[in-house]
DNA sequence: CCGTATCCCAGACGATACTG
DNA sequence: CAGTATCGTCTGGGATACGG
C-alpha cells in the first residue's frame, strides 16, 4: 500500500490524479463509464446539464491520457463508444472512496452533531 | 465543481466529495493535515506556491465544513493549529487512492506500454 | 448522431502590500 | 505569526450555432 504521505516534493502522485480528476464534469464521466462502454448521446443524456462541448472536451482529454478508448462506427448514422482502458479502470478506488467520504458528508449534514 | 441538477439519482455522494475536494490546493492542504496538527507557517512552508490568501480562504472553507478545527491561542506571538476532525479524516482513503491511482500514472508514462 | 467553432463572462487565482 | 485588503489576470466553462 502507498504512503499518502510519501514525498511531494517533486512529482507527486495526488497532484498527478487530482490533475486528471480535475475539471467540472471528469468524475461523474468516469462514474458512467466505469459502469460500462456508453455512447456519446448515452452520456449526454446520463449527464443532466453538460453542453456537447465540455463532454467532448473531457473525453479528448481522457483519451489523450490513455484513459479512455474511442471507438468510431463511420456507418448512418454515426456511432461511437467510449470505453475505459485498463489504466483508466484504475480510477475506480478512487471514485468508490469519494462515494463512500461523500456519504458521510451527507450524513453528518442531516444530523448536525459536532464534533472536536 | 460540480452542478447540483447533476442527476445521480439523488444527491450524489461523489458530487459532494468532489465539491469539497474542489479547489487547487485543497488535496494537499489534505495531505498535510493527515500528518497532524499544523500551523499556518507550516502549511505555508510545506505547500510551496501558496499565497497566504489561498491558504487562509481554502482553511476557512474546510472549517466551515466542519472538515477542519482551529485552535487559536492568543499568545505573543500569536499561535494558530489546524487539526483535521473525525469528519476530515474520513477524507483519508480518498487520499491514499489518489496516490496509488496517480502512481499508476505515472508507471504507465515512465514505461509506454500501449493500452488495449 | 457526433461533434466543433465562436463568443463571452464569473469567479478562481496570483501578487503585493498592509494590520492586529 | 497569522492573517486581510485590494487589484489585476486568466481561463474554465456556459450558451449558442453550425459542420461532417
Amino acid at each position: 500500500m502507498l504512503d499518502p504521505q510519501a514525498d511531494c516534493t517533486f512529482d507527486c502522485p495526488v497532484a498527478e490524479a487530482a490533475s486528471v480528476l480535475d475539471g467540472k464534469w471528469t468524475t461523474l464521466i468516469f462514474r458512467e463509464l466505469l459502469g460500462g462502454t456508453k455512447r456519446y448521446s448515452q452520456l449526454q443524456r446520463a449527464i443532466v446539464g453538460i453542453s456537447p462541448r465540455m463532454l467532448a472536451m473531457r473525453l479528448n482529454d481522457l483519451e489523450s491520457r490513455g484513459l479512455v478508448a474511442k471507438a468510431i462506427y463511420p456507418t448512418v448514422p454515426p456511432k461511437t463508444e467510449y470505453t475505459l482502458t485498463t489504466l483508466g479502470h484504475s480510477v475506480e478506488p478512487v471514485i468508490a472512496a469519494m462515494a463512500q467520504f461523500g456519504s458521510q458528508l451527507q450524513q453528518r449534514a442531516i444530523n448536525p452533531s459536532h464534533g472536536e
